[in-house]
DNA sequence: AGTCTGATTGACAACGTTGTCAAACCATAG
DNA sequence: CTATGGTTTGACAACGTTGTCAATCAGACT
């Protein structure tokens, strides 16, 4: 337990009989080092139980990578930020980079010291789903060389890479899709407001619902919603109302789930319909109808983004917007009950 | 897109018109320095986007710790490791640590390859979900003082800290409970039977059915199922066949999904029961009735050990074990249907 | 004025490694 | 035997920072 202090090339060399550099040449499999040498020194290595440090190494070098690339997501226990966390490190590994991964839970703040920490830690790239409103304060560390890509959300107030889908978009057709099996009274559950993606989201139900020439009903729209139980109880609310909704729109994965619930505990399920933004694991198995993103294609864009700029890309900013896909599942081809 | 390269304290100080350590005691708020002079520090530091450098930083300090920990788990995109992930990640969060998140997917060789990789990064610690059979290797890099947290699995060959759930009493507790509602003739589909968790909940399967005086049916135990199609194809053809299973338990989550698809498109839907084990987010929605191991309780009681040791605790290798949970919810109180 | 005290500051070495360059070595050719 | 040329090796500085210790300074006291 008495954890002695690991060795240092120094020791491995005075083991070997040979100088500090001859160690650093067989470490780093250098051309110019004659057989014997070689092995005295990795049998020194070994019985020493030497290993590489590659901060040290780093700090030294030309041109020092750390090969760590900082991921900076919404909620690593989200099945979302999870995918695209997966999808993220198996593009780092044909690097042989690693991540260091870390959840906002859409605060600012921490995405502003999570940021400082990385750049102290010095990674090699950021990826980002963020938080904050504006992040012009990234441009400072991208002129430092720090190559930066958004994914989910457009960057405000900079310009740099971004792979995001067509929320807008999306969330119309989701809400065409209900309105041509004849709904008229539709329910939208989103996210909170100041969050990007809800705000455009919404943005295209409620575009869907003029077009139509329905009326956007507040009693329908239940914003701020953060949880799945606020979900729940936020539908439960306007299905217990006058005139309940026939249909609904949940603008994102956990939004789903608790319009689910709230269908099942109203003995509802199948009688009303759902078209819910973000497909996750489970969602055929409850016939749920989504508008899928191909998360995994949104996570390798961005990891490919990424790498290029590290291998010296210099051209401008992409704004890559990957498809969505309406995926037909039951819930959203329910007719109107009443 | 120049990149200039990062400033150094060296660049601060001359234009602060200081010395280079009166900048580093700036920077790391230590006392003896004049409020004057600390100002222009500052601001010099301002003007030349200085970032402190952790690494260097490290490197030089008497009691250098990286405040990263590394966390092999088997796959990120998976509700397990990902949830595992999450908790640890705010138990590490309150040490100011992040996070070098890595899967293991299952392969003994990418394990070793990463963890001589967070070793050679100077990791302060370790969380791992082992793929290996046996983590003798692991001796070496902990007596040099990098304390090690097994997560999930049982370390072997080697004596270090662990927190698991009992798998064996968890699969018999879910045969048990089948069996007690009269069923006699229950399938079991597991994972690869080398890993360990797999071949514990095996063991405790066969347990309950031959203290129930049930033969064990060779043609009702699928193994080396690794994923949600095969768990779907072996569970179909089980169901195809003459004495098909009235009920089944199904070892891991994602078995359980496939488990689910194939009662769906046979029509079996709440009529074969179904115990689960693992929970998952949309579980309850598809009653699924199932063994739940506590995650997050397990990411933080992981991430206490670690952090434990990291403070100075030396004492003797504790194995935890967290409590685990029949969860009825529908599917596993289906009665025999022949 | 001279001395002391405590606060402030800086010079220098060191952390573990790699880049540079010159020295030592070896075998072969003349 | 010496000159030549290539291969192998090591001394030294440097990467960006902090620990150590001595030097300087301002003010207070005799």
């Amino acid at each position: 337990m008495a954890s002695k202090p690991r060795a240092t090339m120094r020791e491995v060399a005075a083991l070997a009989g040979v100088s500090l550099k001859t160690v650093s040449r067989v470490i780093n499999d250098e051309p110019a080092v004659s057989v014997d040498v070689r092995g005295r020194v990795l049998k020194a290595a070994e019985q020493l139980d030497y290993r590489h440090n590659m901060a040290a190494s780093n700090l030294r070098r030309k041109v020092g990578r750390t090969r760590v690339v900082g991921a900076l997501l919404q909620d690593l226990g989200n099945s979302f930020s999870s995918s695209l966390l997966r999808a993220l490190e198996d593009a780092a590994r044909e690097h042989q980079t690693a991540i260091l991964a870390a959840s906002l839970d859409e605060e600012p703040d921490r995405e502003l010291a999570l940021v400082a920490d990385l750049v102290s830690r010095r990674v090699d790239g950021l990826v980002i789903m963020p938080a904050s409103d504006r992040q012009d304060y990234l441009d400072i560390e991208r002129r430092a060389g720090l190559p930066t890509v958004f994914v989910d959300r457009r960057p405000r107030g900079i310009d740099a890479d971004s792979v995001t889908v067509d929320n807008v978009a999306g969330a119309r057709e989701a809400t065409e899709h209900l309105i041509r099996q004849g709904h008229r009274r539709i329910a939208v559950l989103s996210d909170r407001s100041s969050i990007q993606t809800a705000a455009l989201r919404l943005d295209g139900v409620l575009a869907a619902l003029a077009t139509a020439g329905l009326e956007s009903r507040p009693d329908l729209v239940a914003t701020e919603l953060r949880s799945v139980e606020a979900a729940e109880e936020a539908l439960l609310a306007m299905l217990s109302r006058p005139e309940p909704p026939t249909a609904v729109v949940a603008l994102r994965n956990i939004l789903s789930v608790g319009c689910m619930r709230a269908l099942r505990r109203a003995g509802l399920t199948g009688k009303v319909a759902v078209v819910g933004f973000d497909d996750f694991p489970m969602a055929d198995l409850m016939d749920l109808t989504v508008i899928r993103q191909n998360v995994s294609e949104i996570g390798a864009t961005a990891a490919r983004l990424l790498f290029d700029r590290l291998g010296g890309d210099q051209s401008a900013p992409q704004h890559i917007v990957v498809e969505h896909q309406l995926v037909q599942r039951g819930s959203g081809e329910i007719a109107p009950a009443y």
